[in-house]
DNA sequence: CAAAAATATTTTATCATTGAAATATTATTT
DNA sequence: AAATAATATTTCAATGATAAAATATTTTTG
């Protein structure tokens, strides 16, 4: 009879939790979101938020750990709702250079409004240690998964 | 000039952390997987792993948060390899009862044998205490996101 | 410097999921 | 008991992701 460690299940346990939430928390904030933005769109533009230097294709689709065929196809949507700005990188010609437009960061911020009130309940029933001893852990968990060469 | 908030902003980084996570997870999990099974299929099987019972397929929909029609496909998928039995329920036209098979239990114990070299290097990588209280964390979290109505 | 390898992006076929509609059955209402 | 509402499952079109191949450009090698 075939025995598997509890470290395994309690593994498998933890991962079938970060699923579900993922999934709950997508289609919460799709549902939320303008019609005209979906997350994959919504991340990327939230993401310059940030810092507004520019990035390649390449580049954020790494960040994002989508493959490049996926950020080509968000990046295509992006640019045609003038969201974003896509030029040629004149010293390599393989490359692009994307970086967020003025409709792109109002387009953020309105979509901030829109999913606001979801955040705002999430935060209301999660307290303020159990979020940031999440973020650390996760952060670390997400190091073990992400170095491991398989 | 907008301004949001800070707890927001972590908020939204705390959901991106775990849907980066995910989608490590999934595509790891997914290439190391029996090509026979996908995660949904396997996930499904070791569900019952834990308890035989029968569920019906809505059930087994709302444990995964996933849709029924979802849900439909990957049972009939599954139904197919012959790894788990359906059954009419006999009370209930509408119903139907579906618990795993020999073969299923032979299949889900061949696919652990497959992804333990992934599990066991996360687990290695990551210390005992970080795992448990993410655990603990995450199910607090999902209760905030799964309860509230929107 | 020409050929081969590496890099960046796009294209293509495939697949799993969603939301909504369709179908079938059971429970409730009047 | 007939009509209506609720529940369970399936079907369907649309969407977004993946892996792999195709294309274009640059870097490295011999």
């Amino acid at each position: 009879m075939l025995q598997f460690n509890d470290k395994d299940m309690n593994l498998l346990i933890l991962l079938s939790e970060i699923a579900t939430i993922e999934q709950l928390a997508r289609n919460k904030l799709d549902n939320a979101l303008p019609k005209d933005l979906n997350i994959s769109s919504f991340s990327v533009l939230n993401h310059f938020s940030g810092s507004r230097a520019e990035k390649t294709p390449l580049q954020l689709a790494r960040s994002f750990h989508v493959t490049k065929g996926a950020m080509t196809n968000t990046l295509n949507k992006l640019e045609k709702q003038g969201y974003i700005h896509v030029r040629p990188d004149w010293n390599d010609a393989r490359k692009k250079c994307v970086s967020i437009s003025q409709s792109g960061i109002d387009a953020r911020n309105n979509a901030m409004k829109s999913i606001k009130p979801i955040l705002d309940e999430i935060i209301q029933k999660t307290n303020h240690m159990t979020k940031k001893s999440l973020l650390g852990d996760l952060r670390n968990f997400r190091e073990a998964i992400e170095n491991d060469k398989v």
